[in-house]
DNA sequence: CTGTGTGCAAACTCTTTGCATAAGT
DNA sequence: ACTTATGCAAAGAGTTTGCACACAG
């Protein structure tokens, strides 16, 4: 089940190559790079700037244009989904449908576990639902005696 | 009940400037137009960009910059609502909890009317639910025959 | 009068783009 | 080799801000 190492490879590299290519992608080294910073530690909620600097801190280099590049075109080929919060553009690597916290105090964002809402939106005539985007904005809530 | 035009005002300006001052705003020139505008005809969505110009139409002189600290004052207050929609704010005169339709192909915003969505999201502890955003992309449904 | 709002232009943030260079298959 | 990505810096869109002047109460 769990795929050997083919060779001797000292970096931890997983199935990110085969990923890339099943989805047509040309397998650069930004791409590798990114995607593995993305993939590796389950799933994550970034922006493009943080995803560059910490690329930058894991010795991977990818200039800021790039970063975006390669996000965008994961977004295209569905590899991970996207969405706006504080106007900013925030990747997901849970490309399932579901809900968003945004902690407006921290600026964190958290899935929405159990989030059974009843995305039950019907399209209107001619059209079909493309993205449905829900973003619940939290507040701390604050003490009684103000 | 129809409060009657206090004196002569040829203008038709409605109950607006009871409606900022019970707002504690105060009643500015550019504010007492651009809320005629804004309330003037049922429910709107529209981008400071856009009312601005529009306000420009109707001889009611207001910067740009004027027109996004007035709408984000109004958002402020409560008067009217605001979401992002590509990367742009949409200012909502309806303030009630609702759903939007994003036309992909017009760029057209509209209320999701029966939008029977279970907005049943439990904020975790601590927090409070500032506000909900949801906004469903419809795109054209395409042609079987491709 | 006194404080608050407005207009203008410049600043700012996030994102995209053009073009020469570098890398992938 | 031939094509596609990358990097850089500059452009771009949308929004905010600083400061002098104008207006509302």
């Amino acid at each position: 089940m769990n795929p050997q190492p083919t060779s001797m490879m000292p970096i931890p590299t997983p199935q990110i190559r085969p990923l890339l290519e099943r989805y047509g992608l040309r397998a650069t080294r930004q791409r590798l790079g990114l995607a593995k910073l993305l993939f590796g530690k389950g799933d994550r909620h970034i922006t493009a700037d943080v995803l560059a600097a910490e690329a930058h801190g894991s010795r991977i280099f990818a200039s800021l244009a790039t970063v975006y590049n390669v996000l965008n075109l994961f977004a295209e080929v569905g590899l991970v989904r996207s969405f706006t919060v504080e106007g900013k553009t925030v990747f997901d690597t849970n490309t399932t449908e579901h809900c968003h916290f945004y902690f407006e105090d921290t600026g964190a964002i958290q899935d929405v576990l159990d989030g059974k809402f009843a995305g039950q939106f019907v399209a209107p005539e001619g059209y079909e639902i493309a993205k449905v985007n829900i973003v619940v904005r939290l507040q701390r809530k604050q003490d009684p005696r103000a």
